[in-house]
DNA sequence: CCATAAGTTGCGTGTCACGCATCCAGTGCG
DNA sequence: CGCACTGGATGCGTGACACGCAACTTATGG
């Protein structure tokens, strides 16, 4: 987060891999979800101001230096929980985390959409949100006290839990629908720890 | 399934398409997790006993040969819940229509282990498992009586569904766990609908 | 038996990933 | 303050690949 605190070549090296990511998905947008096989890697580098070669030298595809963020974000979904007031019950305090981290700042629209309408881009997608599910996992097991490797619990929840995720995203991405995308959290995640009935 | 009442041209293209995607996934097996790369679109055409402008006519990627099973697999989740009898309880419904759809026969451990333990397979595999969310969802919608646009519900619940079936896949691959896929199936979908109580 | 549709194959092209060698800038030490 | 070193950036060359196109072969229906 801080870009203080590192190398001068460290926090040059992310602000290389971000603009890249950047430049890659801004680029993804413009061409719409029909024309990503017009996004060259040669006019990625170029918008990020690299050269082709060191383009991959930080992303061996397209695909993943345009979901780069949203691995990025994915990965740290775990942390969130674990900042999370240790005696709160599991279902409040993964709720708390996921709007929390999903939220600041609200998702944006024309990239999301992007990335889950295309057909190429959502291998990648899935392996990004999927990506939260390991330390999330290893979070809940923490949290209720139970041993991953022989109870299948904390992975199962986490796995519903980023599965909810991506529900809760389609669902804020469909035309008509005006709910914040932390109400369509709120929602999704309802129906993991309270399956008996869906609210209203 | 059944060869017969097809065109003759119809089953021999689906022959076709088996013959790649099962040569694809032998050669894969072969070379293992690590040698991917190894494995060359002109070997997989030459098992297959086809070119390779046609290999690429039926798949447009080595991944997507690969996975093709499993894709396939999952694609038919849904038929299986709907063939489920009508009283069913939802949960009860579910297990069994998993059990019976993940378990006939039991799935080639080398294939699962290669796919899930591939990064560059990753992708496609969850592509795969994703694909089952669509129907399962609707098939949950038709037995709840729920309005798929505006409750959350059975989407989560596929979802949720889905990602225990991974999760028992992982757990079944595991070293050390000899409990068949059923039964890890099982153990995987209660925390699901019983998010309460790891049966421990 | 013929006309048409559908599938297969070979070829050519544009793109890409990646190993390797080189160059340059930041870093830490004397 | 300068210097050797480490690590990232770049250019080049290579092997592989996806896909459009057109010719060829085989089923299908009248």
């Amino acid at each position: 987060m801080n870009d203080d605190a590192m190398d001068l070549r460290t926090r040059h090296k992310q602000a290389t891999r971000e603009a890249i990511s950047l430049a890659a998905l801004r680029l993804a947008i413009e061409q719409g979800p029909h024309g990503l096989a017009l996004v060259r890697v040669h006019d990625i580098a170029e918008a990020a101001g690299v050269s082709p070669r060191t383009y991959n030298n930080y992303f061996s595809s397209r695909e993943e230096a345009i979901c780069a963020f949203q691995s990025d974000q994915s990965r740290r979904v775990g942390e969130a929980l674990r900042a999370r007031p240790a005696g709160e019950p599991l279902d409040q305090a993964v709720v708390a985390a996921v709007i929390e981290h999903f939220t600041d700042p609200e998702p944006d629209r024309a990239g999301l959409r992007m990335i889950m309408d295309t057909p190429a881009l959502q291998g990648e997608a899935l392996k990004a949100f999927t990506m939260a599910e390991g330390p999330l996992a290893t979070a809940i097991a923490e949290r209720t006290g139970s041993d991953p490797a022989r109870d299948l619990f904390p992975a199962v929840t986490a796995a519903a839990v980023a599965g909810a995720i991506r529900v809760a995203g389609r669902h804020w991405l469909e035309p008509g629908n005006t709910v914040s995308f932390a109400t369509a959290l709120r929602r999704a995640l309802s129906c993991v720890f309270f399956p008996g009935r869906p609210p209203e």
